[in-house]
DNA sequence: ATACTCGATGAAAACGATTACATCATGCGT
DNA sequence: ACGCATGATGTAATCGTTTTCATCGAGTAT
């Protein structure tokens, strides 16, 4: 040290205005010199905040999980936390550590909050995240009962867009959704939003306009190659529950020798970089995703540092993005 | 407590053989009723040990990201640890923090050890990483200089494979490189590799042979498109230095009616989701992303737990995998 | 000149664990 | 029966901060 104590310099650097300008000037010089850096552990023994968060994600397929993180850890680094990632946490299979009492998946003493993104209709996940007693906010499901922050993306909004500028061009009767499995919060309001708006105008759906799966390729493949078995999807709308299901079925039906739009029309739902790679490019409901992580950190940040307020509940707008694959030729 | 000092609590968490056996049920017991868990911060303070790992990665497209974070996750619980995220650190409009002083974007005195990925040839990072004095694992750099462990893939087996295969059905003349700008560690590899190989044939490929770009679908497209309009690519075999140049290729030449293997034959690399995803599949070199990140994680962890070991430099083989976009006839 | 305030700084407690050392009882050998 | 090794447990120092409280000197008002 320069001629002073310990507490001075904590004081340099966490409050200088207590101190003297003199002092201060003495002390920084010295702190530059030494290369001196305060040890975290120490401020944390105290504080009891580490300035990081759990991010505990799904597994979800790359893109998604890559934009998302990258939108968190960049609005996390602005409001000086970092993040600990727990990638497929939910998984029976991940391993568990010490730390982990919870099950959560997470070394939950070190985090100042939790991040968490549901896409399963399940009260358990629910259940043992408000067990925890942690800041907690929740993305992609906006009934979680507990105390939380949620923030969600509006699947009704983008769906019924979709489900709207298919019908534009196609009988109600020649619309079909490809979904995910029931129980997929994200599938099933899509699906939800595709009946209603048919119902809207008057078409009760048929069993056989909706089909669930999974969401992938190989589905969206499967379903569009038994279909043209079967009665020849010519004039058919396909409203799919992702990009991967939309792919697969317009590989299925190039295959096939039907064009779009001509042949058959076709909506994705993501906006995911696949979308704009193929020929023709893929019309897809665009999910915000950088606002989604960059609003959760918000929220997640807002709750810690003042803990006594209401739980804020976000929901994001999507949008439809209208490409060729869809696209009517009167409008073209 | 249930009857015990602090100092015996301790030992039962620790070193359970210390005490005697029935006090250290009485005190296990009180531990689970009590919901005990010991404070990270306190055992780190006096540890000088986190468990945590920093990993840094450049702006790397989605699939890869999640593909190694997810494995390096798997792999770290396993191990005990947990990873602290930081996407894009080395971009310079990446908002730093204030225990960042090193400039590495990171709160280094937070994680035990760093695993970062290169992917640019450039000094300045290197240094940066040595100057922190931490234990490091590079991937994707094999001569940083500094005691540092590194692990790559081998850009000039895979390249080498690719440009064979190719060879095999086409004159040395009209196979072309298209790959990204110089100065990129992957892509400057798999042109090295590509000019040996056709050399080794004879073959001093020319400079129209060989064109510098980016890692993406426009500069794949607007590639292919400029060479259409000059003197057609029939016949031709392209190797991209990736996936996503790949499919910017091979949709400028359907577009342009040239049917894949048949007048062009495409090989990519990474082998990335897209592959398969397109009609012809795409031939790409398979790098293996999740032994990269657990041979990362593995090595790193050995080098924490015992820094006096010299540090290991590991290499992984790639792999071509031969799908349709170049398959040839006869083999087929 | 005295008392009072205020600004600057140091001393020491606290955060919650680990661990070297001290203590104490027990059982053993002689 | 005494000394001593041994095993179990408590005491207290320690890690590196922050923060409360006390101290001290100087300036100011009466």
């Amino acid at each position: 040290m320069s001629g002073v104590s310990i507490a001075t310099v904590s004081r340099v650097l966490n409050n200088p205005d207590l101190v003297a300008r003199n002092t201060t000037e003495r002390v920084q010089r010295a702190v530059r010199e030494l290369g001196y850096r305060p040890n975290l552990f120490a401020k944390s023994l105290l504080s009891k905040r580490s300035r990081v968060i759990g991010v505990s994600l799904p597994d979800i397929h790359g893109e998604f999980y890559a934009e998302l993180m990258h939108a968190a850890d960049r609005r996390a680094r602005e409001l000086g936390y970092h993040l600990l990632v727990s990638a497929g946490a939910h998984q029976e299979d991940a391993p568990r550590t010490d730390n982990d009492s919870t099950g959560a998946g997470f070394a939950i003493d070190l985090v100042d909050g939790l991040i968490v993104m549901l896409t399963e209709q399940s009260r358990s996940d629910l259940e043992a995240i408000a067990r925890l007693n942690i800041p907690t906010a929740v993305i992609g499901c906006d009934r979680p009962g507990a105390r939380v922050e949620t923030i969600t993306y509006d699947n009704i909004l983008g769906a019924e867009q979709a489900t709207e500028h298919l019908l534009e061009g196609t009988p109600p009767e020649r619309c079909y959704f490809v979904g995910a499995h029931k129980g997929n919060l994200d599938s099933d309001d899509r699906a939800r939003a595709f009946t209603d708006t048919l119902r809207a105008r008057g078409h009760e759906p048929d069993t056989d306009q909706i089909a669930y799966g999974e969401f992938t390729f190989e589905w969206g493949w499967d379903w569009a190659s038994s279909r043209m078995d079967a009665d020849a999807l010519a004039g058919a709308a396909v409203f799919a529950a992702n990009d991967e299901i939309a792919v697969g079925i317009a590989n299925a039906a190039r295959e096939r020798g039907l064009e779009m739009p001509r042949d058959i029309r076709l909506v994705g739902f993501d906006d995911s970089r696949i979308c704009t790679l193929l020929r023709p490019e893929i019309s897809s409901v665009r999910v915000p995703i950088p606002d989604l992580a960059s609003e959760a950190i918000d929220a997640l940040v807002r709750r810690i540092e003042s803990p006594e307020r209401d739980p804020k509940h976000t929901r994001l707008a999507t949008s439809l993005v209208i490409r060729d694959s869809s696209r009517l030729k009167e409008r073209a």
